[in-house]
DNA sequence: ACAAAAGTGTTGTTACTACACCCATGG
DNA sequence: CCATGGGTGTAGTAACAACACTTTTGT
């Protein structure tokens, strides 16, 4: 809370996004070949500076809105904030992560510099940006486990198998579809709308679709233990 | 990752400390009163802008250390980072927000003009520090449940009901001391440390003294739902 | 003996996992 | 009629809440 006789120096600040999508059955993450130094022809994360009148939520979709269709991103939040000095090589700078989810199917057109990878298999990356995108990968699986998160991965409607899928990719586990089901629907994170898929072409039962009841962040299971008393 | 042409203008940075304590079986946070405008004597997160060659850790403990013992605080944790443009009225500043917590019984000495404040009847708070007191406690009950950070508000040996106070002080509301004893010895983060504790004024038998078996912050119960399978 | 405080035993419940079994469709 | 894939039924279990009961002390 010092107030200042001489002007200090003051850090640059940039807001960066992670952002997940299922594709493939992997769990990719979209990443930037940088084309100059530092760390020239190795992948970043998309993102940029903080300009006046922002907030580093609208900063990182604008930077967004020029790789990735904003709307796409159905899901956003702040991951962190890293301040290592060391981070960048040529200057003081912050940086304020952000994990975004593109649901399952969407293909958003990206610039020609911009790629999908493999978490499981990240390029060189620049920076600290490898170890962010881990931190992001934690937080999602996190939430996975208590939340209804899983909506802005997977698409409008989707079999369970496909849910099943998603939550594979996202976990890195073996889930079953049978159980995924049952405690989702007990939470009400997810209802049946009435419908069925087609099978495969070797044929097989039509699956029934399922959604997502909200399409906003709810926590489904606020107390996992140490809940208060019931009455 | 833009690269600039012109010299664009930087926000400032600082990093805050919401600094918690369980005092008089209230969760109590630490608070500055503010000597000049803006929010002249309203009350404000302790912190301070951030220097050059500091991380945000190293800048808030440097901080913390003019307030209160730095050796005193047994966990500490990023927050947030809190953007929004109208939040100081004369300056565009960025507020980086960590969680520390003080163990039950110390009582480390503070400048004249700070002080303790319970959570729950905060005064009139400066900035958007009141909101950001409020996310921190959101943060400490949510890991009460699913972690050992029990340890870093409780003093090094306790009775179960001491223990039992201050995780009703942080949860707001009852918890059974024998239930929360089989939950932190089933998931080995409490032990017995073999000694007794004098009973009170009006008898009644000697508690036992427990400790926590790690004093660093542990994940002690990881996937709530969703886990792995077994084999 | 009785009050006070701490600890143990026991029952019931919930929310899971695991796995066997049943259903619907195409070839 | 069988392969393929989806769905249901059910048993077993871990982790908990609630509460009655017991133990150890002081007065």
């Amino acid at each position: 809370m010092a107030e200042f006789t001489t002007q200090p120096p003051l850090p640059a600040h940039v807001a960066l996004a992670v952002v997940f999508q299922v594709r493939a059955g992997v769990l990719d993450v979209l990443l930037w070949e940088r084309a100059r130094d530092p760390f020239r022809g190795m992948w970043s994360l998309p993102g940029g500076t903080l300009a006046p009148e922002e907030t580093l939520e609208t900063s990182i979709l604008r930077h967004l809105a020029t790789k990735v269709d904003v709307r796409e991103v159905a899901h956003l939040e702040q991951l962190g904030t890293w301040s290592e000095p060391p981070r960048h090589p040529e200057r003081w700078e912050l940086a304020t992560a952000y994990l975004g989810l593109v649901p399952l199917g969407l293909d958003p057109s990206v610039p020609p510099d911009t790629r999908w990878h493999p978490v499981e298999d990240l390029p060189a990356t620049a920076f600290d940006h490898g170890s962010i995108v881990l931190a992001g990968r934690e937080r999602l699986r996190g939430k996975l486990s208590y939340s209804n998160i899983g909506f802005a991965l997977a698409p409008d409607g989707f079999t369970l198998a496909e849910l099943r899928d998603v939550y594979e990719a996202a976990l890195g586990y073996e889930v079953s579809a049978t159980n995924l089901k049952r405690v989702l629907l007990r939470r009400g994170a997810i209802e049946p709308v009435g419908k069925t898929k087609a099978h495969g072409p070797a044929g097989g039962r039509p699956a029934e679709v399922y959604r997502f009841c909200s399409r906003r962040f709810e926590v489904t299971d606020p107390f996992a233990v140490l809940r208060p008393p019931t009455p």
